[in-house]
This record gives structure tokens, C-alpha cells and sequence, in this order.
RNA sequence: GCCGAAGUGGCGGAAUUGGUAGACGCGCUGGAUUCAAAAUCCAGUUUCCUCGGAAGUGUGGGUUCGAUUCCCACCUUCGGUACCA
């Protein structure tokens, strides 16, 4: 009887479907584990063979736990609100609603074709109403919410503003974007409006204006992440910087426990270093200096206040708060057309210059320490959102504050004798202090402390650790996502509506153009908008990366509607155990979820500080892209494409890349990969415009219709994203049909390690047919009748069968799993050897290969007579003394090289081996003319003999 | 520039703590079966030569009885990030 995927595997998904294989209770006295996919945006263009790399990973090991008797939560939903929804809204008239819907449909239905062992009645999806209903209220609670440095913890905003009543904001230490100081009687003298803006700097979730990323053809402000080169991510359209009233997320509150806890936390090094680089933890010092004249101070940022003595000017953002108050009227002109030049220029075009720009605004400060008047200068090297947007210029010991200094002819003075390090660079922050006043002679990190010590004597400055995390802006000028559960009463103050009052559902409309001024389409529905109580509600909407902050605690009560989750069930799943997932997601998403779960941890509400205690990155399945090159120099009426010999012969500039559907070439993905005569004829078919062109290759050429015996002309190939744009994509389903979605699961697994990234190629996956077809075959005899024995194992058999027990298990424990589909190849390809069926070994190998190949398993479990489904089995326990010899075969090396080898009892010592190394020929040959100097054993391993 | 990861046959890759380099698979070669092909099965397959060896894990050094593995310098590729004060 042949193994007939096709006849096998759909049975057995509506038979799980059917029985509820892979439901998960709450309730259970097993040990939990709880195994996670980053959920997939549900995108039109359905899934590719790349996306379920991670899925089939995370699913062995959720299956691997099972068996192994833990109750394993593995479940699945859908990232359902974004911008692409919306966007093809906007082409087609069709309402994302409708369109998630649908492309959710054909998600679960490819999901569920791969043999998941989710449990989908707890599929979350971020635009359900029920789940919106708790993103707005952690919302709301970040509103209601500051975060107190001393506590080390998010405490209620009420607590601070009885605080500030009692004692002003003195001796508060909280997280804030408010910079001034007031006494209790000053708090208790504001009026409402200045009580409520003044607590709005210290809320987690607030309002404020601020610069952000505007992108006019999107209608909409986009995240620092959603912008690539001064472009939006989608679309590539231009962004600007424009200064906008929106919501923000105090994420900088948490910005050193999200970096310190990176500690606590099995996550790769290189994300590990995304992260605590994105965080940009930074020691330093911040100083004041006094603006000659005034009362004002400027405070800046320095990591070297050991070279105050060598700042010699001072830098301000172009942008900066104080440079219109300091600008003397002689500069006036200068600054307002250096402002206007800046402006003008676009991200990208800031990106590529190098060249120093800056202009003097007039006015002079005077250097703490030297007490000499140096002048303040704007420049846009100086960035407005790092530090205090403003800077002492040391160009003696910066790179670029010299360059500034060298182009505008300004004093530098050499206060680092660095001839002590000369392999040093300047970021080594190494040398001996000069020219430096009670700082002379000191190394760089004695004299750092030293000086801000004396900074804090001074009152004019402290110790200061900057971060270059920045609280990235919360709202979307959108329609499709989750509407702020926000109202504006007549005084433009912020009130967020009671969980009674939630969920705030976005209202239906057909219009999804943004409206004018930037502000979403909700603000054109004025029904929603102006409620009877004469308040309006806030019309713009979350990101994306609010409903995936938050998701994993959901799973694990997807239905609760008393609460995000209930205490009962978030204490028994308490947190993430795996999560896999893509590395495009390592900073926002990752991020945002870490500092949600540490917000709602403070309150109590979940019991772990951080959520995902492991972290596995699956590598990308790249696309072969293949090109043929267009002569741009050709007339229109016959275009002529060169192969890619041709075209490496000659000029690039001369050719144009044309990119062909990998579907047309022969051999794609490798060196020899060609257009034949037919795939010329695709695609001809496939782009009608040339339909005239002349295809050369160095053997002749070709054109529609022509007849030819043998046409091949070679293609260029490339590695890049699976994309429909590049025209590479590999659907599942048809190799899937092929082969069966076991072999398509283990081929995913075989092409090498989980973490890779790889371009898709289908050149190996007969090899891994033919051993689910070898494996099958082990319980069929020759004529294909089943044919299994119970009669004893025979030693070799437990051996070989415990050998692979151990080696699966130990590769899974690792995500190797790649080794494992090996080890049940070697497995299988033994046991042929000895024609072995007895069930006492076929039935435990069953079970060790159903987390891989679901189905057949399951199929081979019923014609074993087994009662109930493999995936609740017991799993095979290994057993050591299986794989003892009673001699072993012990490669034996002359100078580390191996020559041959020798049997030993198991249980010789290490002195009868050496005694007896002597005395074998091979050792004999080698040593002849020569003394054995030493012979080495180790035990079980090797003998190595050292002549000479 | 800085940070991180990685470079092994014709190809994908294996070698877990320094201990037989190339497991497993693809491809290729030869054979069996077949009228023939597909499928299947068996054997071989790092390179080089004088058939006994020699070389060999990006390059050059080093440590060691022994290095793909550790150290130093460099080269290349991929990923992240970038006037970050």
C-alpha cells in the first residue's frame, strides 16, 4: 500500500477538527507552556512559503511539549487593523472591514492546510470590538497613570495631584516632560485648564505638540520605524517634519528597566543589541550655561563635561525653543535664512550632506568653568529630540565640532594630551587632561567624575543619564484602527471614557479619505464626533502597534468581557514561554509589548515583569528574483534583450534590468538558470509590449514565433523578499498538493537552521518525500500488505531507535531542527537495513515523529489499533543503556592526524588503552625512526600518539 | 563609521564542552530492475598526485598533543544603526 498524502491528511484535519484535538483548558494539573507566533497581518496577497518557516517551528515544539505532558497553549489571531487595509480601501471602494474579513477567511484556511495545531476558539483579531474594547482601556490607564521614579513604578495620576497640592513639585521625582518648578501654593493658585495641562506632562499617555513624520500622500504621521530614508516605509512616498498636537506614549519612563531587564530575558545577543541600541543609554553630565545678559540658561547634554575647560561655542538646534529670544537683530536675517534652508531640505537630502551648516545667532554664553564668552551658534548637526537639542562645543575632542570650528574659523583649544593611547579614536574617551584648570593631569574617567562633581558644588549642574528612546507619537490621522476613547470638554481638556463606557467602536463610513489639516476621517462624521453633552471626541486613531502590544494576555481569556483577562487564567499562563516571530519586528513591536506588560505589571495585573522569556528569531525564505537585460539604446518597435552573459560583457549603463516570473525560467536560482524558447513565449504573453523584441544570445537570437530547435538564453539571478512586485513568490499550495503537508512542513525544516535566512528552493524536497515514504513503508512488507510484529527488539534495534530518541530530543531543545529531520532519516534508513517492523520500536518512533509529520503519524497510529490520537500519547522515555557497546571503536591519531582505528572493551582504562596503543601496528609504522613522546586518551573519544 | 551575525565539497547544510571535518539530503557517476522511461533498489562521490600519501573549514599569524571550534590582525557577505553630543 502506497503513502498517499492527498488521501490521508484532510482526513485527519476534520477528524482534530471534529474532536477537538487541540483545544486548551485553563484548568489542568499539568505544568503549562506556552508557545507563541508573532500574528500575521492579514495581508491580500495571502501566504507564501516563507511565512510559515516560523509557525511549523513554533507548532513541533508546542506538539514536542504536549507529548512530553505539559498543557501547551499555542494559539493563533489575526494583526488586523494598519494602513494596507485602508489604503486599498481607498483604491477599490471595498471597506476594510469587509476586506480583513475575507483576507482572514483565506489565512485560516492556508493555516489550517498546514496542520496547526492552534486552538482557534481563541483567535483573537485586533479590530473585534471585544478585544479594541481592553486596548483602549490600558490606554485610558496609562492616561490615569504617572510614573514615579523613586517608586520605580506607574502609580495613579491622582495620587500625583494630590501631591502637588500638598507639597508642589519639588520633591517629586517622576517621568515628565514639564520643566519648571512650582510650590504647593503656586499648584493651588493655578486655574483648571493649568492643573490639567501641567499633569498632562506627567500622564504616561499625553498630548502634546511636537514634530512629527508627515507624510501628505498617506494623509497621515508616521512612527519613526514606518519611515526608511526619509520616505514612508509603504508607499515610499516623501515625509516631512511638521509640528502637530498628538498622542504620546511616555515609553521613556521605562527606558532602563526595558534595557536592564534585557538581562532576565533568553533572547538572541544581536536582538538583545537592537534594542539596548535603540534605547541609547548614555552617562553624562548636564550643564548650564548662562546667556550673557539675560537671566536665561541653556542646559546641554554632555558625555565629556571633563572637556568644559576646551567648549569654546555653543550649538543650538535650528529648531530650539531659545534661539528666536537669543538672535540679536544684526543676525536676524542670517538665522531666519539659515532656518528657511533647513526647512527646505528634505530627510533624505539631510541624510546624504555631510557638509557643516550652521549660523551665529549674535549672542554669547559664558563657559562655567573658564567663565570666558563664547557664542552661541545654531547648526543642524544638532538634533532637536536628542539630549536638550542643544550642545558645548569641544572641538578639540569631537569630530564634528571640529569640522564646524575649522569651517567657521573658531578657537579651539586642546584640552586631551592623548599621546599616552595612539591607537585611540576619540569615542575611546582616553588621555590625560590639559589646559584644564583643577582638572590638569587627570585621566578622562577620573576627571569626568571629578568635574561633574564640581558642576554640583557649582549649582550649575549634575550627573545625567540620557536616553536616545523618545516617546514616539501615538496617533494616526487614519480611519482603520482603534478610535481613542477620548473627549474634549469646552475647555479643550482630555477625558477618557470609563470601562463601562467601552468599547468606543469605530463608526461605519464609506469615506476614507483623510480631512483637511491633517485630521482623520472621523472628523468628518459630526454625529460621532459632537456628543449631546456638548464634549467631542478625539477623531484620530491608534497605530497598529497598539493592539499587538497586548495580544498574548488575551489568548489566555479570549472571551472575557469583565476584564483584558481574568486574574485566574493570567496567573496560570503567567507569560510567554516561546515566542517566534520575525526580526522586522525586534524594535516596535517587541518594545511597545515589553513596556505595556512592565505598565500593567506595576498595577498588579499580570504577575511577571517581562512577557516573553524566550525569543526565537526564524531567519527570512528569500525569493530568486530573474532578470534578462533590456538594450535601453533599442528602437521601440523592437526592443532587444541580451542574456546575461552578454550583458556582463558589456556597459551596465547600457542595460536595463528586467525582471522575468520565475515561472518562465529553467533552473532558476542557479548559475545555469535560462528563458527557453517557451518561457520566452510566457513571456512574451505575460508583458504583450514585447511582443516585437529580439532575444539574443551569444549563440543567435530569437524572436516570436521564430522556429528554432534549442533557445537558451541565461538569466541573471538574484536573492531578495518574497514580494508579488518582484514576481518570486512560491505559494504553499501547490507544492502542498505535490507532496502532502507533512513533507512540505519537514522540507521547511531540512533546508538548515530555523534562524537563517535562505532563498526557497524545492531542489531537496524529494529527499525528504522519500523518507516519509521509507517511513511508511516500514510497516508494509513487500507485496504492501501491513505487516508489523510483536515480537522482542532485537539490542542493535532499542539501539538504533534510542540514538534517535535522544537525538531529536536534544536538537529540539535547541531549535535544531533541521538535525532532527536527519535523525529520523538515519533512523529510518537503519531500521530498513535490518528489515525491523516490530511495533515495540515502530510505535515509539511514531510518536517521536508526529510533532513533524502530524498526519501520517496519526494515520499509522489508528493502523497500529491505538486507541485515542497520537498527539496524546506518551512520549518515548530514553534510555541510556540502550546505546552501551561492549567495545569501542576508537579512531586512533599520529600527531593529531588521523591514521586509523582500534577496538577497546568499553570498559578498559585509560592506561590499558595507552599500554595497548603501543603495540598496534598502525602506531608501529608511524613511529618507526621516531620516539612515542606521548600518547593521549580520552576516554570513549580518541587516542592520539605524539611522535617524532 | 559604530554594533551584531556569519564565511566549511558542485549545492543546502552537519560537527552541542577543543577530540575521527564533510552527518543527512540534493546533484552527479556506475550498476540492478524495465522493451523503454518514470519510480524503486544497490554502490561510489572534498581536492590533488606517483595509490602510498599530501593538502584542506574566507586570509595571515598564534595557543595546544590536538583548532571549523579559543586568541590577534585582516578580507568578504548579510542584518541593525547613524551628525546621538
Amino acid at each position: 500500500m502506497d503513502y498517499t498524502p492527498g488521501n490521508i491528511e484532510q482526513k485527519w484535519r476534520d477528524h482534530w477538527k471534529a474532536e477537538g484535538t487541540y483545544k486548551v483548558s485553563n484548568d489542568s494539573d499539568k505544568p503549562k507552556y506556552y508557545v507563541l507566533d508573532m500574528f500575521p497581518y492579514p495581508s491580500g496577497a495571502g501566504l507564501h512559503v516563507g511565512h510559515p518557516l516560523g509557525y511549523i517551528a513554533s507548532d513541533i515544539y508546542a506538539r514536542y511539549k504536549r507529548l512530553q505532558g505539559f498543557n501547551v497553549l499555542h494559539p493563533m489571531g489575526f494583526d488586523a487593523f494598519g494602513l494596507p487595509a485602508e489604503e486599498y480601501a481607498l483604491q477599490t471602494g471595498i471597506h476594510p472591514a469587509t476586506s480583513t474579513h475575507e483576507n482572514m477567511e483565506r489565512y485560516r484556511e492556508q493555516l489550517s492546510a498546514l496542520g496547526f495545531s492552534f486552538d482557534w476558539d481563541r483567535e483573537v483579531y485586533t479590530c473585534d470590538p471585544n478585544y479594541y474594547k481592553w486596548t483602549q482601556w490600558i490606554f485610558a490607564e496609562l492616561f490615569e497613570h504617572y510614573y514615579d521614579q523613586a517608586a520605580k513604578k506607574a502609580m495613579p495620576i491622582a495620587e500625583l495631584a494630590k501631591r502637588f497640592a500638598a507639597e508642589g513639585n519639588l520633591k517629586v521625582k517622576a517621568a515628565n516632560s514639564y520643566k519648571g518648578k512650582f510650590t504647593a501654593d503656586e499648584w493651588n493658585a493655578m486655574d483648571k485648564v493649568a492643573q490639567a495641562d501641567t499633569l498632562m506632562e506627567y500622564r504616561l499617555a499625553y498630548r502634546k505638540i511636537g514634530y512629527v513624520n508627515w507624510c501628505e500622500e498617506l494623509g497621515t504621521v508616521l512612527a519613526n520605524d514606518q519611515v526608511k530614508d526619509g520616505v514612508s516605509e509603504r508607499g515610499g512616498y516623501p515625509v516631512v517634519q511638521k509640528a502637530m498636537k498628538q498622542w504620546y506614549l511616555r515609553i521613556t519612563a521605562y527606558a532602563d528597566r526595558l534595557l536592564y531587564d534585557l538581562d532576565e530575558i533568553d533572547w538572541s545577543d544581536s536582538l538583545k543589541t537592537i534594542q539596548s541600541n535603540w534605547i541609547g543609554r548614555s552617562e553624562g553630565a548636564s550643564l548650564f550655561f548662562e546667556v550673557e545678559g539675560t537671566n536665561e540658561k541653556i542646559e546641554v547634554f554632555t558625555t565629556r563635561p571633563d572637556t568644559t575647560f576646551g567648549a569654546t561655542y555653543m550649538v543650538l538646534a535650528p529648531e530650539h525653543d531659545l534661539v528666536a529670544k537669543f538672535t540679536t537683530d544684526e543676525q536676524k536675517q542670517a538665522v531666519a535664512d539659515y532656518i528657511a534652508y533647513v526647512k527646505a531640505k528634505s530627510e533624505v537630502e539631510r541624510q546624504q550632506e555631510k557638509e557643516v551648516t550652521g549660523a551665529f545667532i549674535g549672542a554669547y554664553a559664558i563657559n562655567p568653568f573658564t567663565k570666558t564668552r563664547i557664542p552661541i551658534w545654531i547648526g543642524e548637526y544638532v538634533l532637536k529630540d536628542y539630549g536638550t537639542g542643544a550642545i558645548m562645543a569641544v572641538p578639540s575632542d569631537d569630530e564634528r565640532d571640529n569640522r564646524f570650528a575649522t569651517k567657521f574659523g573658531l578657537e579651539i583649544i586642546d584640552v586631551v594630551d592623548k599621546s599616552k593611547y595612539p591607537d585611540a579614536t576619540l569615542s575611546d574617551k582616553l588621555g590625560i587632561i590639559k589646559n584644564s584648570g583643577f582638572l590638569n593631569g587627570m585621566e578622562v574617567p577620573e576627571a569626568i567624575t571629578a568635574a561633574c562633581k564640581k558642576a554640583e558644588e557649582m549649582g550649575i549642574g549634575e550627573m545625567h543619564i540620557n536616553y536616545k528612546l523618545r516617546d514616539a507619537n501615538f496617533g494616526r490621522q487614519r480611519y482603520w484602527g482603534e478610535p481613542f476613547p477620548v473627549m474634549y470638554d469646552a475647555d479643550g481638556l482630555a477625558h477618557v471614557l470609563k470601562v463601562e463606557d467601552l468599547p468606543l467602536k469605530l463608526p461605519k463610513t464609506d469615506d476614507f479619505k483623510p480631512a483637511k489639516g491633517g485630521r482623520s476621517p472621523l472628523a468628518r462624521m459630526e454625529d460621532w464626533t459632537n456628543l449631546p453633552n456638548g464634549m467631542t471626541r478625539e477623531t484620530d486613531v491608534m497605530p497598529a502597534v497598539a493592539g499587538s502590544s497586548w495580544y498574548f494576555l488575551r489568548y489566555m481569556d479570549p472571551n472575557n468581557s469583565e476584564a483584558f483577562a481574568s486574574q485566574k487564567a493570567i496567573n496560570y499562563w503567567r507569560d510567554v514561554d516561546l515566542y517566534v516571530g520575525g526580526s522586522e519586528h525586534a524594535v516596535a513591536h517587541l518594545m511597545y509589548a515589553r513596556f505595556w506588560h512592565k505598565f500593567l505589571h506595576d498595577k498588579g495585573l499580570v504577575p511577571t515583569n517581562e512577557p516573553f522569556k524566550k525569543l526565537v528569531n526564524q531567519g527570512m525564505i528569500q525569493g530568486v528574483i530573474e532578470f534578462i537585460f533590456l538594450d535601453k539604446n533599442s528602437p521601440q518597435d523592437a526592443r532587444r534583450f541580451v542574456s546575461a552573459d552578454i550583458a556582463a560583457q558589456e556597459p551596465d549603463s547600457d542595460f536595463a534590468k528586467i525582471p522575468v516570473h520565475v515561472d518562465f525560467v529553467s533552473n532558476y536560482g542557479s548559475p545555469k538558470s535560462f528563458l527557453s524558447k517557451e518561457g520566452i513565449e510566457q513571456f512574451i504573453e505575460w508583458r504583450p509590449d514585447y511582443k516585437t523584441a529580439i532575444f539574443e544570445t551569444v549563440d543567435g537570437t530569437y524572436q516570436h514565433g521564430q522556429a528554432v530547435d534549442k533557445f537558451e538564453m541565461l538569466t541573471l539571478s538574484e536573492v531578495g523578499k518574497m514580494s508579488k512586485s518582484k514576481f518570486n513568490v512560491i505559494n504553499p499550495d501547490a507544492v502542498i498538493s505535490r507532496y502532502g503537508t507533512d513533507c512540505f512542513r519537514m522540507y521547511e525544516m531540512f533546508l538548515g537552521p530555523i534562524e537563517q535566512s535562505k532563498p526557497w528552493d524545492t531542489k531537496g524536497i524529494d529527499g525528504v518525500s522519500k523518507f516519509l515514504k521509507r517511513y511508511w513503508g516500514l510497516f508494509f512488507d513487500k507485496n504492501g500488505d501491513w505487516s508489523v510484529s510483536d515480537e522482542a527488539p532485537t539490542k542493535d534495534e532499542l539501539k538504533i531507535l534510542h540514538t534517535a530518541i535522544k537525538k531529536v530530543n536534544d536538537d529540539i531543545e535547541r531549535f535544531s531542527f533541521n538535525t532532527c529531520v536527519s535523525g529520523f532519516m538515519v533512523c529510518t534508513n537503519d531500521l530498513r537495513k535490518w528489515r525491523c517492523n516490530k511495533r515495540a520500536i515502530l510505535k515509539e518512533l511514531t510518536i517521536l515523529l508526529a510533532p513533524f509529520a502530524p498526519h501520517v503519524t496519526e494515520e499509522i497510529w489508528k493502523r497500529l489499533g491505538e486507541s485515542g490520537s497520537v498527539h496524546h500519547a506518551t512520549y518515548p522515555t530514553f534510555d541510556e543503556s540502550h546505546l552501551k557497546e561492549d567495545s569501542i571503536e576508537y579512531p586512533i591519531s599520529i600527531n593529531g592526524k588521523k591514521r586509523g582505528v582500534a577496538e577497546f572493551s568499553s570498559d578498559a582504562s585509560r592506561d590499558d588503552i595507552m599500554a595497548a596503543a603501543k603495540n598496534l601496528e598502525i602506531v608501529k609504522k608511524w613511529s618507526e625512526g621516531k620516539q612515542i613522546r606521548k600518547i593521549i586518551v580520552v576516554p570513549g573519544r580518541m587516542v592520539n600518539v605524539v611522535v617524532g
